[in-house]
DNA sequence: AACTATTTATAAGA
DNA sequence: TTCTTATAAATAGTT
């Protein structure tokens, strides 16, 4: 049905092949929809082309999904049951893997000893005892970081408030008028140094009591 | 294509729509095994007829099954997850708490310790410790268990030796001729009772020193 | 993508 | 069903 009859062999010519392939897409396309009229069919028609495009027709009233199911049920092929079996396979694996740890959870957390003979009681102990001193050991562990660290806080405050004493310590020998007679940072009744005063100014101060013990 | 025009509609003669299916089905199998060769592409072509008849035409060197695969992986569409999303769930669940189980065991073992903080830690020694008080009571009762059942079988073999001594001296003291002249069970010289020889050689039977500890 | 000469499919009849 | 055949439809090669 053309200019010349054509041999029913691979076309070469990629161009060409895929010209062909797309008019006689088109044809089957309208050749199927017209026997799902005509003839009351259901008719699935998918196809990909030698470059792995995909074109599909359906005939309505239909999913891709129900029309496989009809193709299981009246050929009896079931496609999805290895798969099915696979994953049910796998399903109960891990159902017995977590059957056995909750077994050996429960034990270790002192329950279902009942079947234990001495032995294997001395065993779970012992191997209690063991984890029982790795966790100690983390913990003194974690605790000795934590203290180190603010240790390290304080030392580095105490650095910077005795910086500020030092500072502000030299500007009032600089400039002793300028505070004199407010009667606060030098009073001469108690025969303090200023460096006193700040001192004591500093322990009432919420926010630089941050001493730890060591 | 005929001797007459027709329109596309549904053939409402049965015999003629059986007759138009089985002609049009051969003209699109034909069409798409010209496709196929044509332009080397992959087809699947299924069909039910109005009477729910199956006909199939499928590209060599590709099952319905491999298909039914190479359709979902490029529409992305998974069919078959819709039918076992429950187990598929399910197994999801199972493989978290498999997950938690096996974290919380291997902290319960001394591991995996490194993310938790000092109140955590606390909290798992406090667990680990009250697990271990209850292991070490059911060694305890195995143990003591143990110990009774022992005793309970020397006191028994203890009560049928003495009833078996018994009825010795009951048979000695009966038929003193017999044994006298041998020197063993009743010897004057000593001036010790039958009962009393028999104890000794009780104590040196290694078959009856089953005596244990209170 | 359109055209068209030719092949192919098929509707109706046997 | 299958064959026949007139005719409709599809399409290969061309533009």
């Amino acid at each position: 049905m053309g200019r010349g009859k054509i041999e029913i062999k691979k076309i070469e010519n990629a161009t060409n092949r895929q010209v062909t392939y797309s008019k006689r897409r088109n044809g089957i396309f309208k050749k199927a929809q017209e026997l799902t009229v005509l003839c009351d069919a259901k008719v699935s028609l998918i196809m990909f082309s030698s470059s792995s495009k995909l074109h599909e027709f359906l005939s309505p009233n239909i999913s891709t999904k129900d029309f496989f199911d009809l193709y299981q049920k009246t050929t009896g092929i079931d496609l999805w049951s290895s798969r099915y079996e696979k994953m049910q396979e796998n399903y109960r694996r891990l159902k017995e893997i977590n059957k056995k740890l909750r077994r050996d959870f429960r034990q270790r957390m002192g329950g279902d000893l009942d079947d234990l003979n001495i032995k294997e009681l001395q065993d779970l102990e012992a191997k209690m005892n063991s984890s029982l001193v790795a966790i100690r050991e983390r913990k003194y562990h974690v605790i000795k970081t934590q203290t180190d660290t603010h240790k390290k806080k304080v030392r580095n405050l105490e650095q910077r408030h005795a910086n500020l004493v030092l500072n502000l310590e030299t500007k009032l020998e600089h400039h002793d008028g300028i505070v004199e007679g407010e009667g606060y940072y030098n009073e001469p009744a108690h025969g303090t140094s200023s460096l006193y005063a700040l001192r004591l100014y500093q322990n009432h101060h919420p926010y630089l009591d941050l001493r730890l013990v060591d």
